[in-house]
DNA sequence: TTACACCTTTCCGTAGCGTTAATGTAAATA
DNA sequence: TATTTACATTAACGCTACGGAAAGGTGTAA
């Protein structure tokens, strides 16, 4: 038996384009060409489609299809493994965002109106996630300090009550940082004051609070590009300040 | 304060590739452009690029960004919950891949001459499908799907020696429960123990155990007939009994 | 003046096709 | 047989949300 694109494609139930875009990538090559220049297919390519869709409906990239099919070498179990373990990610991502939209729905529904600010609260909470999520590993390395990941699970349990107190703790924050730059001294009393709300702070995320974490974290403020931005927004330099503050408030050497 | 892209985008933490592009669709422009043709951008502007911050985070597409951000009859809480329902469907999409996946590496380990390890592998998710398949959709519906999700993602970050941990676990608890069954009593010591035990085998399903979840667990033993039929097997209302000592464990009211 | 950081526009690439457009061929009908 | 209809071809743009590179102008400091 002998196909034309569009019999195949009735066959298997995939367009005309998808089968010439097929033989275009070198997923799928027809049998022959005719004289007319018309792509005809056989029981082979058949078969060929057949698997081609089912590996498709696990999700798989054509390209990594292109390889299970035409390198016997190829070790299918582990790009399945591999994709498998893409596919959690997701769902775990998927999950977050669900959570998030629910949250953002919740507050809407109580028509309390979000405050520009508060709303930057929450995009910096979840850059933290971000963050975890994308760079977890290297800041884990980079700033030895494992309770970052915590920070989920503790920000979904928190309340609106509770959300509202750690925006309220963040202004003030900013408020007194700025007070304290002014002194240029982060051992002065109010730069430790900043750095005794920013732990506060700190905690409404972490479950165990730790000196050396704080002290990771501040050095991130730091170097994190984001961060540093946030924190310099009205003044350069306060995000070493805080550091330097948090460093002496934390009694960790610098 | 005015920024230029690089200093706008150091600030919010994104590219100057994207903040021309969000220019070029119209999401966000510049307040104004300088002689010298350079974007320069304002208070006004930095406030809104959070706002799109914010609800890129929660997944939405720029295009519905823009309505919700320069359309104010625009029903915001409307498009997140229609968001919401496609993302659900998407975390459906995704579990029934992920079954997909896993059924093919079973079959494949089949054919393959399975290592102890492999095998060990293909036992802990056929554990995972009959637990998704079996009580999957039904506990999702009743108790919500972040649990089912979070004890399936963990189930399958286990090593062996944790999977003999758990198991032995519940052998434990089948054996104390039963004993303290005997005493008739769930605030007895015994089945206090049980309790304690149970707990700790939850702590290795759940990411964040709390006191209200175990609760909704222990009540779902009872009103889930398959979950009571495996802890009444041995003796019948040991389900119900689990479930006053947890309560009192747990000093949640009954 | 030179160096260098920063700015601009333009355009290609991404994954997997959908969708025209322009044109050629095979089969069915008047 | 002529015409219509159905089907074939290649080429090229479009979709999402940018990343990255090229080619060139601008601002500022040493």
């Amino acid at each position: 038996m002998e196909y034309t694109v569009k019999k195949l494609g009735a066959l298997a139930g995939v367009s005309t384009r998808t089968l010439r875009y097929y033989d275009e990538i070198g997923l799928l090559k027809p049998a022959r060409i005719n004289s007319s220049g018309y792509r005809i297919y056989g029981e082979l390519e058949v078969d060929k489609l057949q698997q081609i869709l089912f590996y498709k409906e696990l999700g798989l990239e054509l390209e990594r299809i292109v390889q299970i099919l035409d390198e016997p070498s190829f070790d299918t179990t582990h790009a399945l493994r591999k994709h498998r373990s893409k596919l959690l990610d997701k769902r775990e991502q998927l999950d977050l965002l669900i959570a998030n939209v629910n949250k953002t729905i919740n507050k809407n529904e109580g028509r309390i109106i979000m405050s520009d600010k508060e709303k930057f609260e929450g995009f910096k909470q979840k850059a933290i996630e971000e963050n975890e999520h994308k760079y977890g590993k290297e800041i884990r390395e980079k700033y030895g300090n494992d309770t970052i990941s915590q920070s989920n699970a503790k920000l979904q349990k928190m309340n609106q009550e509770e959300y509202e107190n750690v925006t309220r703790l963040d202004e003030q924050i900013q408020k007194t940082l700025t007070d304290a730059f002014k002194t240029g001294n982060p051992s002065s009393e109010i730069a430790q004051k900043a750095a005794e709300l920013h732990k506060q702070w700190v905690s409404y995320y972490w479950s165990d609070y730790s000196k050396e974490a704080n002290a990771g974290l501040a050095q991130m403020y730091v170097d994190d590009e984001r961060f540093k931005a946030h924190y310099d927004k009205e003044q350069e330099g306060t995000a070493e300040f805080l550091r330097d503050a948090i460093y002496i408030y934390t009694g960790m050497k610098w």
